[in-house]
DNA sequence: ATACGGTCCTGTTCGC
DNA sequence: TGCGAACAGGACCGTA
């Protein structure tokens, strides 16, 4: 579920409270949790404790925090994923699935996540962003990222523009929701092809991925309920913002024509009928 | 190399 | 009210 303004929302949390704190004990609660690091639950606590956390960086929607030892902590939210920085005195979540305790005895963090899709695992701080990702291409936020290269990679693919904005490898950080609502600032079709696509369109839908992003961010991201909170455990109130996405049947805001969806890719998919015209 | 469907999970909501 | 089906914000893997 957490795309982007979710993952850094939860990234500014984590520095603010985590940089510079000592671990002492980590307890992984489920195995799946950490089913990417392949040396085992065993290995992926011992790696941790008594390292000292030095930041929190994201791309797209992996986050990782930089060890004192020169190793990382890999951390996606997957679907359901939260990270929570809770008393030590809190309950256990239902979902408690790893707990990261620190010399400060007041507070934890803790990995909560209900469908276990989000997953934790170490890697080497070495390189600029940890080789696990090298897959994953830059978001719109980099330093690095250009909107006319993109574009240009974006329109070499020979399938529908939404399944390419989708496409992590392609760029990174857009998930069902946001890729909904940029199609639809820019009066987009999601089946439209992107072959071929004029780049100057492109650049523009871009424009609009960041402009959503932006919005949501300062909103403290998008939440439909409990699953999606931020460090603190507080939801985001982005979701009544939302022009395009979960609004079927409710009155476009720009032309009043009832907002449609359909089966796109697995999922849903919506979109102004009138604004967006299909392909 | 690229495109696409299926799959990994649990919980909630929907329709009969 | 009960029950199975459909659905949920993501990424990876195997297959074509």
């Amino acid at each position: 579920m957490p795309e982007l303004p979710e993952v850094e929302t939860v990234r500014r949390g984590i520095a603010e409270w985590a940089g510079g704190r000592r671990i002492s004990e980590v307890e992984v609660r489920h195995p799946r949790s950490v089913r990417h690091h392949l040396a085992g639950a065993k290995d992926f606590a011992h790696r941790l404790r008594g390292t000292t956390i030095t930041g929190a960086r994201r791309r797209g929607k992996f986050l990782w925090l930089p060890l004192d030892s020169g190793d990382a902590l890999l951390c996606h939210l997957g679907m359901s994923g939260q990270l929570l920085v809770q008393p030590t005195a809190a309950p256990d979540e239902t979902h408690l699935r790893i707990r990261v305790a620190f010399d400060d005895p007041d507070r934890q963090l803790r990995f909560v996540d209900q469908r276990i899709f989000g997953e934790m695992r170490i890697c080497y701080d070495g390189a600029e962003t940890p080789t696990e990702i090298d897959h994953i291409a830059a978001d719109v936020y980099e330093p690095g990222f250009d909107a006319e290269e993109c574009a240009a990679a974006i329109r070499t693919r020979r399938s529908e523009i939404k399944r390419v904005l989708l496409d992590q490898s392609v760029i990174s950080g857009i998930g069902n929701i946001y890729a909904d609502e940029a199609l639809w600032k820019a009066r987009m079709h999601g089946r439209e092809s992107a072959f071929g696509m004029p780049s100057q369109r492109i650049v523009e839908l871009l424009g609009h991925v960041r402009d959503t992003f932006d919005a949501a961010l300062r909103a403290g991201g998008t939440s439909f309920d409990a699953l999606y909170v931020n460090v603190n455990g507080q939801s985001g109130y982005f979701e009544r913002s939302l022009a395009a996405y979960g609004r079927e049947h409710l009155p476009c805001s720009r032309c009043d024509t009832p907002i449609a969806r359909e089966k796109f890719a697995g999922r849903s998919s919506f979109y102004c009928p009138r604004c967006q015209e299909a392909p």
